[in-house]
RNA sequence: GGGCGGUUAGCUCAGUUGGGAGAGCAUCUGCCUUACAAGCAGAGGGUCGGCGGUUCGAGCCCGUCACCGCCCACCA
C-alpha cells in the first residue's frame, strides 16, 4: 500500500459518503462498465427501467425501485453477464403539457395563442433544459444504467416504432375510430382511459323529479344526482318485470323544461327496488344510459360540451357551466312543482387521476384499441409462467383484469405526444394510416390533413422494452438484450403499463418483454399516509442521500421493503449509514495490520474455519435471496453476518494474532474482506468500491469483479458448532459478570473443564481460566490453589459430542460480592425449577407422549434431564 | 357491491412445512478496551386484535367479529 493510502486509512476514522460517491461514480463511467457492447457475446442480462416522467424528480418510489434493479443488475454484471440497464424518460403527455402551459400562463399566454407548432417547440425547449434532471438524480443513487444509451419516448426512431405499432394494429383491425362514450377530463381537456380514472366517495344531492306521462294524469318520478343532464334525456326506462309500469311501456312522457317526448322503455338494467323504479335515460352523459341507449336505438344528445359548459342543446341554459346549470335547472323545476324530493346521497364518482377534476362522461369521436385478441396470448404467457409474477397473488390480479379487459381509448386531445399517424382526405373522405406522412391522397390525389389528436402516453410506453433496443429494426441490441431479464414495478402500473407491455411484446416481437415481474411494496410516509407531493408527505431521497449517503438510503430501502406496504424507516437508513461506517473501520483494522500476504483462506484453528464457513453460508443465502427478490432479508442477513459474526466476534477473537501479523490470519482476513465487499457491492456499491481501492488483491474496479459463489468445501459444521458453543459460553460469562456487579475492569479467575476454542473466551470475558479435570458436579481438587473457592457453578453446558466445554467455576476474589452471587444463583434455580415443572407437566400428559412424534417427546425428556441435573448441581 | 392485504416488544417490521416468540431503533446499566462512542458489553420489555374451533400442541390451519389499508366495480 502506498504511503498516501496508508495515511488516509490511518487518519479517517469515519466514512464520509459525500467525499466518496461523486468520485467513485465518475470512475465507473470512465471505465465504461455500464455501457455493454451488444456484440460482445456471452450471456446477457438486461433491464429496461420504468421510464420516469420527463417532468419528474426522483421520489422514494424511484429510489426503491432503482435500488432493487441496481442490486440485481450489478450482481449479474459481476457474474460476467453482458449487463444492460436501459434508462430513459417518458414524454408524459398530459403532465408535461400542463407544466409548460402553466409557464405560459405565468407569462399571460395560452397555448392556443402560440399555436401548435410553436407550443410543441416550446415543450421541446423545456425538455432540453430540465428534462435530464431525473437522469442526473439516478446517478446520485449509484444506478448503473447505461447513460450513453439514454432514451426518450419521443426520440425520432422511437416515434417511428410507435407509428409502426399503430399501423400494424390498425391493419389487423384492432385499432379503430368510433363515436363512443369516453371519460372526458375537463382539466386536461382530453379524453382519458378507464385506468386513468379514480373513483371517490362524494356526497351529492339526489333529486326526485316528476316526468308527466303523455295522455295520462300519471307521472313517472325519476331520481338523479345530476339534474342538469335531464336536458339531454331521450327516454325513461323501467324494469321489464315491473308490473307497476307495464302498461306505460311503449308510451311516452314529456321532459319537463324542454318538452321533448321521451319513449318509455323496458330494460333489465333498471333496479325496481331503487327509488320509484323509473330511470331517466341520458345516453349522451352517462355510461350506463349510453349502453341502454345503444341497445334501444335511442337518440344521443350532448348538452354539455368539452369545455364543461352547456351547449345549444341546453336551450335557455346554454353557456352556463354544468354546476351553474344544475342550480338553474333545480330552481326551474322547483318553481314548476316538479321537484318532489331532495336528499343527501353518498356514491362514488369518477375523477381524473391526471387533473383531479370530475370526469364528464360524454360521447366523442375517438381512436380505440380492441384488447381481447391482444390479451389472449398475454394471459396464456402468464398462466404458463412464461412471465412469472412475484409475489404470486399478483398473478391472479393480473389474470382477472386481463380476462375482463375492455377497449382502450388511445387518442388524447393534446399537442404534446405522438400525433396519431392518420391522414384524412376531405375531398374523398379517405382515411389513410401510414408510418410515413403521405404526400397526397392515394385515391383522389387530394390534400391531406393529419389527425389532430395524439396517442395516450401509455401507448408508447407499452413498447418500451423493445423500442428502446431499436425495434422494429433488427439491431444488435435487440438481438442481445431482448427479452429483458426482469421488471420491477409498483403495483399501481400493473395494468396501466406492465400488462400492456406483455400484450404488445408478444404481438409485435413474438416474445414476452421480460421473464419476471417483481411487484414491490409501497413505502409510505412515516405516519402511514401515502407519500405525496400534494399532501406534503413526501420524503426526498436526495435529501436522504445528502444526509446519509446513497449506500445508506439503498440499504435502508431494501431492508425496509417487504411484501406488504411499510412506513419509511429513518432507523433503517441510519442502519445503512452505520454499516457503511463500520465497513470502513473494520477494513482499516484489517488493512493496516495484516502481514504482506496473498488473500486466501488459510484456516489455522477452529475460529478461522468458523468464519470461513459462516461467510460461505452467508454468500449462499444472500445470493439466493437476491435472486428471489427478497431484498429485505438479503440486506439484513448480510448486515448481521458482517456486523455480529465478523466484527463483534471474529475480529475481536483474532486481534492478538492480527497485531502479531500472523500470516494465516492475515491471509484469511483479506480473503474474507474481499468476498464481503463483493457480496455487499450490489447493495452498497460506493463504500464497497471505495474500500476495495485499498485492498491488496485489487486488480480493477469491484463493479466488474467476480461475484462470490458460495464455496461449499469451506462449510464446516463442526467448527460452527464448536465456536458457536465457545461464543455461547463467553456470552454467559459476560452476562454473569454484569449481573453480579463485577467491576468492568476486574479480571476474574475461574476453573473450567473441557477443551476446544477457549482461549478467546477467557480473554473476551476477562477470565483467567485454569483447566480443571472434573467429574460432573465436582471440582478437581488438584486444580484448586490455596485460597480458591468456587462460588458459582455450571455457567455453561457440555454439549456431548463437540467442544466438550464443561462446567465453569468462578473462584472467589475480592471483586466479587458473595451476596450478589448468591442472589444470582437463586434466580437461576428459580428459572430451572419453573422449566422443570413445565417439562414435567408436558411429559405427564399421556396424550402428548402418545401422539406427539417420538423425537419431540425425546427432546423434551432430554431437556428435563438437563434442567434437573443443573438444578441438582446448583443446590447447596 | 366484490376482491386482496394487514393487526406480533414503546416504534418500524421479520417470523420458512404448526413443536418453547426475533431484528433494528428506543429504554435501562456498565465501559472513551490502541478499527469504529455513528462504538463495545449486558439487561428489561410481548396471554402474537377479540371470540370460537381443529390438534397432544396454534403467531402459523379453519370459522366469526372488530378496526386499518389497497385494488377493482356502469345501479340512477
Amino acid at each position: 500500500m502506498d504511503e498516501a493510502k496508508r495515511q488516509r486509512l490511518e487518519s479517517s476514522t469515519r466514512y464520509d459518503p459525500s467525499e466518496v460517491e461523486g468520485r467513485v461514480f465518475a470512475e465507473w463511467i470512465e471505465g465504461g462498465y455500464f455501457h455493454p457492447d451488444p456484440e460482445a457475446g456471452g450471456e446477457s442480462f438486461s433491464v429496461a427501467i420504468p421510464p420516469p416522467n420527463v417532468t419528474g424528480v426522483l421520489h422514494m418510489g424511484h429510489a426503491l425501485n432503482g435500488s432493487m434493479q441496481d442490486a440485481l443488475v450489478r450482481m449479474n454484471r459481476m457474474r460476467g453477464r453482458n449487463a444492460l440497464w436501459t434508462l430513459g424518460t417518458d414524454h408524459a403527455g398530459i403532465a408535461t403539457q400542463a407544466v409548460v402551459e402553466k409557464e405560459l400562463k405565468a407569462e399571460g399566454k395560452t397555448r392556443q395563442e402560440l399555436g401548435r407548432g410553436a407550443f410543441v417547440e416550446r415543450v421541446w425547449a423545456w425538455r432540453e433544459e430540465y428534462g435530464s434532471r431525473i437522469v442526473e438524480q439516478y446517478k446520485r443513487l449509484g444506478a448503473s444504467c447505461d447513460y450513453e444509451r439514454e432514451r426518450f419516448t419521443l426520440d425520432e426512431d422511437y416515434v417511428r416504432a410507435v407509428h409502426r405499432v399503430f399501423k400494424q394494429l390498425f391493419d389487423k383491425g384492432y385499432v379503430y375510430r368510433d363515436n363512443y362514450m369516453v371519460n372526458w377530463d375537463p382539466g386536461s381537456h382530453s379524453a382519458i382511459s378507464d385506468l386513468e380514472v379514480e373513483n371517490r366517495e362524494v356526497t351529492d344531492t339526489l333529486y326526485s323529479i316528476e316526468y308527466p306521462v303523455e295522455g295520462s294524469e300519471r307521472v313517472l318520478t325519476v331520481a338523479t344526482v345530476r339534474p342538469e343532464t335531464m336536458l339531454a334525456d331521450t327516454a325513461v326506462a323501467v324494469n321489464p318485470g315491473d308490473e307497476r309500469y307495464a302498461d306505460l311501456v311503449g308510451g311516452h312522457c314529456l321532459l319537463p323544461l324542454v318538452g321533448r317526448r321521451l319513449p318509455i322503455i323496458a330494460d333489465e338494467h333498471v333496479d325496481p327496488e331503487f327509488g320509484t323504479g323509473a330511470l331517466k335515460i341520458t345516453p349522451g352523459h352517462d355510461p350506463n344510459d349510453f349502453e341502454i341507449g345503444r341497445r334501444h336505438g335511442l337518440e344521443e344528445i350532448g348538452a354539455i360540451g368539452p369545455d364543461g359548459r352547456m351547449n345549444e342543446q341546453a336551450g335557455e341554459f346554454a353557456g352556463l357551466t354544468a354546476a351553474e346549470a344544475q342550480e338553474a335547472v333545480v330552481a326551474a323545476l322547483r318553481e314548476q312543482g316538479l321537484l318532489v324530493a331532495e336528499e343527501p346521497y353518498v356514491h362514488s364518482v369518477p375523477f381524473s387521476h391526471r387533473s383531479g377534476e370530475r370526469i364528464e362522461p360524454l360521447i366523442s369521436l375517438q381512436w380505440f384499441c380492441r384488447m381481447d385478441e391482444l390479451a389472449r396470448p398475454a394471459i396464456e404467457a402468464v398462466e404458463r409462467d412464461e412471465v412469472r409474477i412475484t409475489p404470486p397473488q399478483w398473478k391472479r390480479v393480473y389474470l382477472e383484469w386481463m380476462r375482463e379487459i375492455r377497449p382502450w381509448c388511445v387518442s388524447r386531445q393534446l399537442w404534446w405526444g405522438h400525433r396519431i399517424p392518420v391522414w384524412y382526405c376531405d375531398a374523398c373522405e379517405e382515411t389513410i394510416v401510414a408510418e410515413q406522412p403521405p404526400e397526397r391522397c392515394g385515391a383522389c390525389d387530394g390534400e391531406l390533413r393529419q389527425e389532430e389528436d395524439v396517442l395516450d402516453t401509455w401507448f408508447s410506453s407499452a413498447i418500451w422494452p423493445f423500442a428502446t433496443l431499436g425495434w422494429p429494426e433488427d439491431t444488435p441490441e435487440l438481438r442481445a438484450f431482448y427479452p429483458t431479464s426482469f421488471l420491477t414495478t409498483a403495483r399501481e402500473i400493473l395494468f396501466l403499463w406492465v400488462a400492456r407491455m406483455i400484450m404488445t411484446g408478444i404481438e409485435l416481437t413474438g416474445d414476452v418483454p421480460f421473464r419476471d415481474v417483481y411487484v414491490h411494496s409501497v413505502i409510505q410516509a412515516r405516519d402511514g399516509r401515502r407519500m405525496s407531493k400534494s399532501l406534503g408527505t413526501g420524503i426526498d431521497p436526495l435529501e436522504e442521500i445528502d444526509r446519509h449517503g446513497a449506500d445508506a438510503l439503498r440499504f435502508g430501502l431494501l431492508a425496509m421493503s417487504s411484501t406488504q406496504d411499510v412506513r419509511f424507516s429513518d432507523a433503517k437508513v441510519q442502519q445503512g449509514a452505520d454499516l457503511a461506517n463500520k465497513l470502513w473501520n473494520a477494513s482499516r483494522l484489517i488493512l493496516l495490520n495484516v502481514a504482506e500476504v496473498e488473500a486466501a483462506p488459510r484456516p489455522a484453528c477452529a475460529e478461522d474455519r468458523w468464519i470461513l464457513s459462516r461467510l460461505e453460508a452467508t454468500i449462499g443465502s444472500v445470493t439466493a435471496q437476491l435472486e428471489e427478490y427478497d431484498f429485505a432479508h438479503a440486506a439484513t442477513e448480510a448486515y448481521a453476518f458482517f456486523w455480529s459474526e465478523l466484527c463483534d466476534w471474529y475480529l475481536e477473537i483474532v486481534k492478538p494474532r492480527l497485531y502479531e501479523r500472523e500470516e494465516e490470519v492475515s491471509a484469511t482476513l483479506l480473503w474474507v474482506l474481499g468476498r464481503v465487499l463483493a457480496l455487499l457491492h450490489p447493495i452498497m456499491p460506493f463504500v464497497s468500491e471505495e474500500v476495495w481501492a485499498y485492498h491488496p488483491s485489487r486488480r480493477g474496479h469491484l463493479a466488474v469483479h467476480p461475484f462470490p459463489v458460495a464455496d461449499e468445501s469451506l462449510l464446516d459444521p463442526k467448527a460452527e458448532a464448536e465456536v458457536g458453543e465457545a461464543i455461547e459460553l463467553t456470552r454467559r460469562l459476560r452476562a454473569w459478570r454484569d449481573l453480579v456487579d463485577v467491576p468492568a475492569k476486574a479480571e476474574l479467575s475461574g476453573a473450567i473443564a473441557g477443551e476446544g476454542p477457549l482461549e478467546f473466551t477467557g480473554r473476551l470475558a476477562r477470565f483467567n481460566f485454569r483447566p480443571a479435570r472434573v467429574e460432573p458436579g465436582s471440582l478437581d481438587p488438584a486444580s484448586i490453589r490455596d485460597g480458591d473457592a468456587p462460588i458459582a457453578q455450571r455457567l455453561a453446558e457440555a454439549e456431548e459430542s463437540v467442544a466438550k466445554v464443561g462446567p465453569v467455576w468462578v473462584l472467589a476474589s475480592e471483586e466479587i460480592d458473595a451476596g450478589a452471587v448468591a442472589a444470582r444463583l437463586e434466580a437461576r434455580r428459580e428459572e430451572l425449577r419453573s422449566e422443570v415443572a413445565r417439562a414435567e407437566g408436558k411429559l405427564g400428559n399421556e396424550r402428548f407422549v402418545a401422539r406427539a412424534p417420538a423425537e419431540v417427546v425425546e427432546e423434551e425428556r432430554e431437556k428435563l434431564d438437563r434442567y434437573r441435573a443443573e438444578l441438582e448441581e446448583l443446590s447447596e
